[in-house]
DNA sequence: ATGACGTATTGACATCTGTCGATGCAATCG
DNA sequence: CGATTGCATCGACAGATGTCAATACGTCAT
């Protein structure tokens, strides 16, 4: 047995179990493909915002599939919701991305 | 129904399936709060290396659960493993997170 | 060699997650 | 009004994931 000291020092702990639990959900929201690729077509649209039809072809999956995968993105505070008459439009909100950018820094 | 070219213009892709994928598996690894934590024991941790009895206690989790999560984040590449006599010691890859960073600017 | 210790792997289980068809709801059109 | 359209929700199902007890594998001390 080698000294105690050299391996098993006293425990410092930088992320309660809380804050970790919050940011593993946001992290979770960023775990899909396909939610990534639905956030990098907002991204990457002319405007800053998307009608959600236009989320549906590109993504190869079924209206509902994508429909549940932008309440994930909408309840991680990751997209905004606005309904205009028929349509819905999403938007990014940078603000929360940056909040994740900065929780890997 | 309202004029087409107001809801429905031609997609622009910024992420392909690939990309989504890998990018996806990153997050992932990210997307659990023992993992979290136990990357910010290793980050607030004096040296810049841990051992692995150092992570068992503080995780409240068995020794095969936390063997197991840091498997994940080693195959993530976010931590490397280095046996040392009895001991395992890990480390963190800061260029794995500021890509992950970088991924989301 | 033998035993003790640190870590990884296996197997099993409950829970979570992604997916889609069917359905519901609200707004628009005719 | 009724029909149609866009989106959300529900129900069901297969596959992934987190967890631990049991076990296996190395390394060290005796």
């Amino acid at each position: 047995m080698l000294d105690p000291a050299v391996c098993c020092a006293p425990v410092r702990i930088g992320l309660d179990e809380i804050q970790a639990t919050l940011l593993a959900s946001s992290f979770a929201a960023l775990a899909d493909p396909i939610r990534l690729r639905l956030l990098s077509y907002i991204a990457a649209a002319g405007g800053d915002e998307v009608c959600a039809c236009n989320l549906l072809e590109p993504s190869g999956r079924s209206q509902p599939t994508v429909s549940h995968h932008m309440k994930i993105l909408f309840e991680a505070g990751l997209v905004t919701r606005e309904k205009r008459g028929s349509w819905v439009w999403y938007r990014l909100v940078p603000e929360r991305l940056e909040a994740l950018r900065s929780a890997l820094g």
